[in-house]
DNA sequence: GTACATTCTCTTTTT
DNA sequence: GAGAATGTAC
């Protein structure tokens, strides 16, 4: 239908030039009229890229370049999208219908569900989560008695999710590379794992790119019919595609070439899922005669912030390179604290809070940007104390929470019977006296025969197979099943929905939850309950509602209020604050241990661009924090700064430092001059913490103190002594043991 | 065979 | 201080 749309048909553009590109600059306006061919958009932090984005999209539309339905727009999170659905409708003055703005998995997922007989599934195929991920690799592992020590579940999933981030599905992947890990093992395993998600009708979020991949090279026609849909294509954040969407966008973009994508290499903080930064700078041998528009005048920090921003992440290899100015006036120096231990950080933190708001800097305005989740308690203790308004990003998302994903269990089973992993999850909750014993029965039946489990469970109720008491209690919950099934359409669903929770026993389970210290959880937890409900109208019918389920995870919380933010520097991208805290600046924390262990000197760059993330979200003060004591899980750790501290320009920071502390931050002579800061860092850590630290990547022959290793028999440790062939190792699991270098591999 | 209590590990970032 | 894997009591 839309093929039969030509250019004339479209309205005549208005001659003068539209309003809203004049109070763009030039380099701005550039990107948002170089509409023809392919273009990137390197868009420096602040430098007004979401502006151009959405102006770009309204641009192309207004000027009847392309009807709505001929775009596309890719985003990451479905935040961003609906920003930009909002911000685009804003600048054209109406609601726009019909077109495909999303995140790359919604759009997949649109995609697929047209064409899922192509890879051997039915259009309704169920989205699983994370979580149904990993039972279901669990149980096809099972049988292969992996060592769960040295290949745990995690670890083995995360693979194939790298693999699906490259685009390789289990036939792509090269022989070499999957005979290296487990022996070949987890290929074996991979293949297994696609095999049973086909038969189960299900995809998981990187199948949802993946299969695509597989729909447009078995069929070019519809591939074709893409190319003559989208006319228009624009990515956002490209530094953070993967391989697979990569593939994806240069498949859908090889007729037209119009496509444009907008991203900051410095910015590039997901390689650990699969991002590969190599996307945005490769982008012109990608696609030759790309035109290139930098957007460098930053119109949201201060010159201090900006350059002590620009300092830090000079030190990193590899860019595209950009001088973000402003002209902004001066304003304060980032301040750098030195402080005994997180206690003493959070309370400077609330204090400075507190000082701030009392001279009328709004509380929305300020923002606690930590590295790790697990930081943001100690904060919130002391604002709660202090009675200071916070919220808290991320954490439990609404969908992720075991009341909530229960409850969408219930609903599955009963919009897709065939759903056996939600079957699964909710035989046995509330507690109906089923076993290991009795669901393996009925999965034996199942496996046997080939049918999903309700249909196995309905069929060994009617048998003297189960125990008696296993068979009551399931032909009562199949009966129930059914019943429910016959009011799909009936009732509206959401009452429907209610209804389920309540007869199967669902809400009775946490209303009865009467002890004290549960109570209160258990009311949160029948809340949840409510609001899922009340979000379940917001939907035309259940499967439209479940799959918003599959495909936002995210947390709708509603953010009334002036209350300050707390929240990881990877949930801070995008965003801006007056103010913005950045504690735990520590060796270890932040750059993270586990991210120098995995990743050697490439994860360092990563780490370093988040710390320029956290930087480049203030707009006035920045206010950085370390201690000289970490508390890790009931231990108390003796903590250095960290050398992001050292790589900040001088000029541009105070440091208030408590004296007699170790460390004092910048500018301390020696360590600011190392040459490799990796180096510097390392030579300091010796000195002070001997044979626990980590060694760099890379270590010449042979093993080095501290650098972790897998044994056979005693699993990961990390070694602390090397003494000819033998070597001391702290076992994580074992303890510390004495072995023979042979029986050791790096890990 | 099930349900509950006790032990033990491990804590990065998430569409 | 939480989750899973294990052990113990019905």
């Amino acid at each position: 239908m839309s093929n039969s749309f030509d250019l004339e048909d479209a309205p005549v553009a208005p001659a003068a030039a539209p309003p809203y590109l004049e109070t763009l600059n030039d380099a701005q306006r550039a990107a948002v009229e170089a509409t023809e061919g392919p273009v990137l958009v390197l868009a420096g932090a602040g430098t007004g890229k979401t502006r151009v984005l959405t102006t770009r999209l309204a641009h192309i539309l207004r000027q009847g370049k392309a009807r709505s339905w001929e775009v596309m727009a890719v985003t990451f999170t479905n935040k961003a999208a609906r920003e930009m659905r909002e911000r685009v409708a804003a600048i054209l003055g109406m609601p726009i219908e019909g077109w495909w703005v999303g995140t790359f998995h919604a759009t997949g997922a649109r995609m697929l569900r047209s064409h899922a007989e192509v890879v051997g599934l039915k259009p309704n195929f169920t989205i699983l989560d994370d979580d149904d991920q990993i039972r279901l690799l669990k149980q096809i592992a099972a049988p292969h008695h992996f060592d769960e020590r040295r290949w745990p579940t995690r670890v083995l999933m995360g693979q194939i999710q790298r693999w699906k981030d490259r685009g390789l599905s289990p036939a792509k992947v090269s022989g070499a590379e999957g005979a290296e890990i487990a022996d070949g093992g987890l290929l074996a395993l991979y293949h297994e794992y696609q095999e049973r998600l086909k038969s189960l009708n299900a995809v998981d979020f990187g199948d949802l790119l993946l299969h695509c991949l597989t729909v447009f090279q078995e069929r070019p026609d519809i591939l074709a019919q893409y190319h003559e849909k989208f006319r228009y294509l624009l990515v956002d954040e490209y530094q953070d595609s993967n391989v697979a969407q990569y593939l994806w966008l240069r498949l859908l973009a090889q007729q037209r070439r119009n496509i444009c994508c907008v991203g900051d290499d410095d910015q590039s903080i997901y390689s650990w899922r699969g991002a590969e930064v190599g996307n945005i700078l490769r982008f012109e041998q990608d696609f030759p005669g790309a035109r290139i528009i930098r957007l460098e005048r930053n119109y949201r920090s201060t010159p201090h912030i900006l350059a002590a921003a620009s300092r830090l992440i000079a030190h990193n290899a590899g860019r595209l390179g950009k001088t973000l100015w402003t002209d902004v006036g001066e304003g304060e120096k980032l301040r750098v604290s030195g402080l005994w231990d997180g206690e003493d950080e959070a309370r400077m933190v609330a204090d400075e809070i507190e000082s701030l708001h009392g001279r009328r800097k709004p509380l929305n305005e300020m923002a606690v940007l930590v590295r790790a989740g697990f930081q943001t308690r100690e904060f919130e203790e002391r604002l709660m104390r202090r009675a200071i308004p916070y919220r808290v990003i991320g954490g439990p998302r609404f969908y992720e929470r075991q009341e909530v994903r229960d409850a969408v269990a219930y609903v599955r089973v009963v919009a897709q019977p065939d759903d056996d992993l939600a079957f699964e999850r909710i035989v046995n909750v509330p507690k109906r006296g089923l076993g290991p014993a009795t669901l393996q029965t009925l999965h034996k039946l199942a496996r046997a025969e080939g049918i999903p489990l309700t249909q196995s469970t309905q069929r060994l109720v009617e048998t003297d197979e189960l125990k008696p008491q296993a068979r009551s209690v399931l032909q009562k919950l199949m009966a129930d099943f059914d019943r429910w099934r016959g009011l799909v359409g009936q009732l509206h669903h959401p009452d429907l929905a209610a209804q389920i929770l309540e007869e199967s026993g669902y809400t009775a389970m946490w209303k009865s939850l009467t002890r004290a210290d549960k109570s209160l959880e258990a009311a949160g937890r029948l809340d949840n309950l409510k609001e899922l409900i009340a979000a379940m109208e917001d939907f035309e019918t259940l499967e439209a509602f479940l799959e918003h389920v599959s495909l936002v995870m995210e947390n709708e919380q509603s953010n009334a209020g002036d209350k300050v933010t707390l929240m990881t520097l990877h949930g801070a991208k995008g965003l801006e604050f007056d103010t913005v805290f950045l504690p735990g600046w520590e060796e270890e924390l932040f750059p993270h241990r586990r991210a120098l262990d995995e990743g050697g000197a490439s994860a360092l760059e990563e780490e370093r661009r988040l710390a320029y993330v956290g930087l480049t979200r203030a707009r006035e003060r920045v206010h950085i924090s370390f201690v000289a004591n970490r508390r890790i899980y009931n231990q108390w750790q003796s903590a250095i700064p960290s050398r992001f501290i050292d790589e900040l320009p001088p000029e541009n920071v105070d440091v208030v430092s408590r004296p007699g502390l170790y460390g004092s931050g910048a500018g301390r002579p020696g360590l600011a001059e190392a040459p490799a800061t990796f180096l510097g860092g390392r030579r300091l850590r010796r000195e002070r913490r001997d044979a626990e630290w980590p060694a760099t990547a890379g270590s010449r022959s042979g093993f080095a103190p501290g650098q972790r290793v897998f044994h056979q028999k005693f699993g990961y440790g990390r070694i602390t002594t090397v003494d000819g062939n033998k070597l001391e190792i702290a076992f994580e699991k074992a303890g510390v043991k004495k072995v023979i270098n042979s029986f050791v591999e790096a890990a």
